[in-house]
DNA sequence: TGCCAGGCCGGGT
DNA sequence: ACCCGGCATGGC
């Protein structure tokens, strides 16, 4: 077991390697400071970032980009705004309970949460009726540089593509398995998940096929799988 | 034209 | 513990 860590460590490190030579520094999370990247996360699940843009386009021209300030919005209001980002009357509300939160949580001064340790925020965020895994790490790490990695879709299909684990584990599995197998800093998390989409949106499609020009090359195929649930 | 995108929820088995 | 249908727009 000790060895099998060893693997994936070095695997990881490599992956990682590969990226930062290829991308540098990317400056993520695309936002302008943190609760902008609180409503990022929310308004980009299962939806392209260009949608996304858009409807954060609309709220800021409207000065809404504030907890207090998008809690007023009445919810068909903040609807149409948000409209391009699809699921629109779902995250209308999803976005409201977020201001709910931070109001009860901080009195919607996000600094203040920076005393509470990040388990417990997490769970805190998780019980929020929109916010999922993903969601809630997305916004632990980019918001509130909390070292915490982000699981995404691309994660799993780079992962399995690039034969570190053989089938989809459940999120917190797989997270985990970062965690106990890769420098747990938040500079590092960050370009991480950060390289993950990059490669993702560019090679790491659907049905995107393997390309010479994915940092990672193309898929071995006499590597064995490190295999998960190490 | 149909498939896909940086998920999540509620209900069912 | 999984599996499903629903949610919705814009790009290719």
């Amino acid at each position: 077991m000790k060895r099998q860590a060893l693997r994936v460590n070095r695997r990881l490190k490599s992956i990682y390697s590969a990226f930062e030579k290829r991308y540098g520094d990317l400056g993520w999370w695309p936002a302008d400071g943190p609760f902008e990247v609180m409503v990022g996360a929310i308004l980009t699940q299962n939806t392209a970032w260009s949608n996304v843009e858009k409807a954060i386009s609309a709220l800021r021209s409207r000065g809404l980009l504030s907890p207090e300030a998008l809690s007023r919005v009445k919810d068909g209001e903040l609807a149409v705004l948000i409209r391009p980002a699809g699921y629109f009357r779902q995250k209308a509300r999803k976005l409201k309970n977020l201001c709910s939160f931070l109001e009860n949580e901080c009195s919607g001064e996000i600094k203040l949460l920076s005393g509470i340790d990040t388990d417990i925020l997490r769970g805190k965020l998780l019980s929020v009726n929109g916010i999922g895994p993903e969601t809630a790490d997305s916004i632990l790490l980019y918001a509130l540089c909390r070292p915490v990695f982000v699981v995404d879709a691309y994660t799993k299909r780079i992962f399995k593509r690039h034969l570190l684990i053989d089938k989809e584990p459940p999120y917190d599995e797989l997270r985990n398995l970062v965690h106990d197998n890769f420098p747990r800093t938040v500079e590092q998390l960050n370009a991480f998940h950060a390289y993950i989409v990059e490669t993702g949106k560019r090679y790491c499609r659907k049905k995107s096929p393997l390309c010479r020009e994915c940092p990672l090359g193309r898929m071995k195929r006499n590597v064995q799988c490190l295999a998960y649930g190490v």
